[in-house]
DNA sequence: GCCAACACGTGACCC
DNA sequence: TGGGTCACGTGTTGG
C-alpha cells in the first residue's frame, strides 16, 4: 500500500515536472524547485503582462472614442509617445489621464456696455487651470483680467471679458458647452479649436 | 544524512506550497497536485495575456506608424476626414502654428518662508495664456493666487506659489527652462500636432 | 481496527 | 571509498 502511494507522489511529481519547461535536472529536488522557480516567474511575468494590458486598454479607450469620430485622441496619444520631455502636464482638454472638472458654480453677470464678469468655481484637480484658461481662449473671448485663487481644493476665476452684442445668458451657455464638452470630448472639432 | 536529503526535499515542498495560492489540504500529494493545476492555469492566462497584449499592441502599432513615424498622408487623411477642420488656433503647447510666447520681464522674489512671487510680462498672443498655464502645472508649483491682466498686447502675470526648499533663482530657471521647451518643441512630432 | 499520511532507517545504485 | 539519490519496508500518529 505504501508503494502505491509513492507511486502516486512520484507520478504527480512526474506530472509537475512535465509542466515544467527548463528541467535542469531530474533531481526530484530541482523539479520542485524549478516548478517554484517557474512559478515565481509566471507570477511576476502576469504581473508585469497585467500592467501592460490595462496600459494598453486605456490607450485603446482613448481610440475607441475617437476612431468613430476620428482620431482627436491621436494627439494625446502622439503627444504621450513622444513625451520623455519631462512629465509636463499631460498637456490640453479632454486628456483621459486627467480628472475631469468640477465646476461648482459659473456665475456670469452684466457690468456694462461690453464687460461682463465671469466667476467660476470649481474643484481643483490637477490640469484644472490648464482647461480653463483654455476654454477662456477657446471661446475667444476678450479677456481684459483674470484672477484665479486656489483655496483648500477650490479654484476660483473671476474674470472681466470684453464680449460685443452677447448677452450674459448667452456666454454663460457657451462656457457651460465648452467646460461640458471638456470632459466628455465627443465632438473633436470643438476641442480641436483651440 | 538521509535525514537531512529528506529535510531539504520537504522544505522545498513547503516552499512550493508557500508560493501556489488556493491550498486545498496541507496533504504532500495535493501540494503538487495544486502546484500543477495552478501552472497549467498561469500557461493559459498567460497565452491569454499574450493574444490581447498582440492585439492591443497591433492597434497602438497602427496608430503610432499613422502618425508618429510621420505620415503626411494619413495626417491629411484625418483632416480631410473630419472636414470643417474648424479654423482652431491648434491645440496646446508647442504647436507650430501658435505664434511663440515672447517673454518681456520674469520677475522671482521671495515673500516669506515658502512663498514666492512671480511676476511675468509678456506678449499676448494667442494662446499665450494657455501655455503660461500650462508652465506654471507642469512645474507643480502650489499656486496660492494668481492674477492675468491683459493690457493692450500685454499679458502680465502675476502669482503666489509656494515651494519648499528652493531659491528664486532657483524657481526662475525652471520657469524659464519650461518656457524655452514650450517654445522650441525638440521633438519632430510636436510639429505634426497640428 | 482500518486507512492515510508521514518520517525514519536501510540497502542498492551511480558517479 | 564516499557523497548523493532513490525505493522500500516499517513504526507512529490521527481520523
Amino acid at each position: 500500500m505504501e508503494r502505491n502511494r509513492r507511486k502516486k507522489l512520484n507520478d504527480k511529481l512526474y506530472a509537475l515536472r512535465s509542466v515544467v519547461p527548463n528541467i535542469t535536472k531530474m533531481d526530484k529536488a530541482s523539479i520542485i524547485k524549478d516548478a517554484i522557480d517557474y512559478i515565481k516567474q509566471l507570477q511576476e511575468q502576469e504581473k508585469v503582462m497585467l500592467a501592460e494590458i490595462s496600459e494598453l486598454d486605456s490607450l485603446k479607450e482613448e481610440k475607441v472614442s475617437s476612431i468613430g469620430d476620428l482620431d482627436f485622441d491621436d494627439l494625446h496619444f502622439m503627444q504621450r509617445k513622444k513625451k520623455r520631455t519631462a512629465q509636463g502636464s499631460s498637456s490640453s482638454a479632454g486628456s483621459p489621464s486627467s480628472p475631469p472638472i468640477e465646476v461648482l458654480e459659473l456665475r456670469v453677470s452684466e457690468m456694462g456696455e461690453k464687460t461682463m464678469v465671469v466667476s467660476i468655481t470649481c474643484n481643483k484637480k490637477r490640469d484644472t487651470m490648464i482647461k480653463l484658461c483654455e476654454v477662456f481662449e477657446s471661446l475667444n473671448l476678450k479677456v481684459l483680467t483674470a484672477n484665479i485663487t486656489s483655496v483648500s481644493g477650490s479654484l476660483l476665476h473671476t474674470l472681466f471679458i470684453e464680449t460685443d452684442e452677447m448677452g450674459s445668458a448667452q456666454v454663460k451657455e457657451k462656457i457651460e458647452a465648452a467646460i461640458a464638452d471638456l470632459d466628455s470630448p465627443r465632438s473633436p472639432i470643438s476641442s480641436l479649436s483651440f
